[in-house]
DNA sequence: CTTGAGCGT
């Protein structure tokens, strides 16, 4: 029987203010999962510690399999790092776990381009 | 029946 945390309470039994050495932010960099784990499992298993918001696996385009890493966006970046604190060093399905913070990695994101708008000559 | 550090469209 799993017994759940009564996270819903207000109360998180993993609020240790511990201090860390990046900004805590709401997205978690998982990884150290085994190639077998999908998106469902860590959902199931990091929502055990916080309102988790979007799950996101790695997988490769080519033979299909999971990459090994994934990333997991929580409500709060302090469940995130509750999380963190919580589930990175652990064994998770048969493979010790690391969990970090996410960086500010984005590629699909829809850069501002400045238009240049009657910058220079606009004229002709 | 494959491998094992990492940072995403």
């Amino acid at each position: 029987m799993i017994r759940l945390p009564n996270i819903l309470n207000g109360r998180l039994y993993c609020s240790h203010p511990s201090a860390s050495s990046q900004p805590p932010n709401n997205k978690l960099f998982v990884a150290g999962l085994s190639w077998s784990v999908d998106e469902k499992s860590l959902n199931d298993a990091f929502s055990t510690f916080g309102q988790v918001t979007e799950v996101r696996i790695m997988y490769d385009k080519e033979t299909g399999r999971s990459r090994g890493f994934g990333f997991v966006h929580f409500s709060k970046d302090e469940e995130a790092n509750c999380a963190k604190d919580a589930m990175d060093g652990k064994a998770f399905l048969g493979r010790p776990l690391r969990v970090s913070f996410a960086l500010e990695k984005v590629r699909g994101a829809p850069v501002v381009v400045p238009r240049l708008t009657g910058v220079g000559n606009g004229d002709k």
